[in-house]
DNA sequence: GTTTGGATTACT
DNA sequence: GTAATCCAAACA
């Protein structure tokens, strides 16, 4: 069953955790998203449309369901979800995919790498599913889209973590990972592969 | 007009 | 630990 638009009139936080299972399918190839951050319009120090004209722009826009797709540190496009609803309009950007089907063509897109390390991290998986800024403004919920979720019957065992590589409103808890998932970008804060003795 | 700081990744 | 490399905000 592909998603459609009302999944993403809600608020970001809502629709970045109920994320968290669900297939990205994307120029012949899929994942399931196992990573997920929030951002809001309202109160969130860190999210584009609190220091950047052209994001509030975008939200007023566009509609629920439209790729926001922007270029971070001047080399890498970073995928994100506009979300618009009763509780607040915001972003939920996308962090990590465990590949699924076309992993020969992730492989090919990202330059080889081991398949736990195509889709670890927003840059990675905006090359492996083949996106980039000519996506900026595009639908993922419309019946042309090239790009679009999923149901995966996957949707268990959702951990929250607070946001990575930010550094105003890092306090909030409004990143999800996939309990005990592999394919995350970065372990939970706290479960550190060298812990303090 | 110039400076500064990122929602990162790959390599040492 | 740090180089790579672009945009837009902030300052002058």
């Amino acid at each position: 069953m592909r998603i459609k638009s009302d999944f993403f009139q809600t608020d970001p936080v809502s629709a970045a955790r109920n994320l968290i299972g669900k297939r990205i399918v994307s120029q012949k190839s899929s994942g399931i998203i196992v990573e997920t951050e929030a951002y809001a319009v309202k109160g969130d120090e860190a999210a584009h449309t609190f220091t950047r004209s052209s994001a509030r722009e975008f939200v007023s826009k566009y509609s629920a369901g439209t790729a926001y797709v922007y270029l971070n540190y001047g080399m890498y496009w970073l995928t994100n979800v506009l979300t618009k609803g009763p509780k607040g309009n915001g972003f939920v950007l996308l962090r990590a995919l465990e590949p699924e089907n076309g992993i020969h063509l992730m492989r090919n897109r990202r330059n080889g790498g081991k398949i736990k390390d195509l889709c670890s991290g927003p840059g990675k998986l905006t090359i492996a599913m083949g996106m980039s800024g000519k996506d900026h403004g595009q639908s993922f919920t419309s019946p042309q889209s090239r790009f679009w979720f999923e149901e995966s019957h996957n949707e268990t065992g959702i951990v929250t973590d607070t946001r990575i590589g930010i550094t105003r409103s890092a306090n909030l808890p409004w990143r999800f990972l996939k309990k005990n998932n592999a394919f995350v970008s970065k372990k939970k804060a706290g479960e550190s592969s060298s812990p303090a003795s």
